[in-house]
DNA sequence: GGTAGACCTGGACGC
DNA sequence: GCGTCCAGGTCTACC
């Protein structure tokens, strides 16, 4: 019989709102139902691959969700399947930390969804962060939607209704760099996503570790420059995904969001820098304030973000028709 | 330490 | 429809 898990969250979580807060929702093997407010997607458990929706059943008193998977779960891949959504949805996340963020910056108490902005959504394992990451780098939003798609179906195994998973690192480290770059269009990062595998896979990047509070953000920080395809903008994005926001990820849509919203001037360069100082007072949050700016402006072009179709983002998120 | 050029893909553009 | 140009972040070689 089909496992079905109840899972309680913070008081003030709300799946759209606090799910569809990150462009990495519209990955695959991500998938997000507008017209039901769902969640589905396929994890990799101990004994397989399994598929799962999951929806809001409950604000109040308390917020609960409801997973339902498309075979049997056993009482560690339970756990295991609770452990990797809750990753998801940063249900790690208290409401007392968003309401530190919220003293830092105000301006997101109130978001749509009630309770305010601070969470965003992420990947269940930290490696599928980073190779999404990774494929996010030097190139166009619709490539990286192309390449999870195609590393999704090439390389990912199959839950019971059919559907493919995420490429496990183990899976990953043994690929042929030709079959990557020939089947999944990863072009020159091919060597560089099996180089990350094996590294994951034998455990030389561990989660543990770069989540530990003992552990200092540069300290994090630093170790991310050494990973293969991981440079200070690649870096600084992980960072976000790891919890720790006190970096910010600067890039090309970076360098738009200063012109067009902040009415910065002069040479890319000098943009950044002045980005770097602008967003200082926010500490340890910049990160949440600088990202929610961004995405306050991609929705009031595009529409709340809930209500957003995987394969319009394709051509509705070019850098042409963000100018 | 700073910088130029290569890397690969796919959208945009001109014909 | 086809060919060419260009954007995108990281890496390496070089000064």
């Amino acid at each position: 019989m089909p496992t079905i898990l109840n899972i309680a969250a913070p008081k003030d979580f709300r799946l759209a709102r606090d799910y569809c807060s990150y462009g990495y929702f519209l990955l695959e093997p991500n998938h997000w139902e507008p017209d039901t407010q769902t969640v589905s997607r396929v994890l990799n458990l101990e004994s397989g691959p399994a598929h799962f929706e999951i929806v809001q059943t409950a604000i109040r008193p308390e917020p609960k969700l409801r997973a339902r998977f498309d075979r049997s779960l056993t009482r560690p891949e339970q756990g295991e399947a609770r452990r990797k959504i809750g990753r998801m949805l940063s249900l790690d996340v208290t409401h007392e930390q968003i309401k530190a963020f919220h003293k830092v910056d105000p301006r997101w108490t109130r978001a749509a969804g009630g309770g305010g902005r601070g969470r965003l959504s992420r990947s269940p394992t930290l490696f599928e962060d980073i190779v999404k990451t990774v494929t996010s780098c030097n190139v166009a939003w619709p490539s990286t939607i192309n390449m999870n798609r195609r590393l999704c179906d090439v390389l990912g195994a199959r839950s019971p209704s059919g559907k493919p998973a995420f490429p496990t690192p183990a899976k990953l480290a043994r690929t042929r760099a030709g079959t990557l770059r020939a089947r999944c269009r990863v072009g020159y990062r091919d060597q560089r996503l099996i180089d990350l595998a094996k590294m994951y896979h034998k455990g030389e990047i561990s989660e543990a570790w770069l989540t530990d509070p003992k552990t200092t953000d540069d300290e994090a920080f630093k170790f991310l420059l050494t990973l293969p395809g991981v440079g200070p903008y690649a870096a600084g994005n992980i960072m976000q995904l790891l919890g720790r926001f006190s970096r910010l990820a600067l890039d090309s849509e970076s360098v738009r969001h200063g012109k067009t919203v902040l009415g910065l001037t002069g040479k890319d360069a000098a943009i950044l820098k002045r980005m770097t100082a602008h967003y200082e007072p926010f500490g340890e949050h910049k990160f949440r304030s600088y990202w929610f700016e961004i995405w306050a402006w991609y929705e009031a072009r595009q529409g709340h973000a809930t209500t957003w179709e995987k394969k319009k983002t394709a051509t509705a998120f070019t850098a042409a028709k963000l100018k």
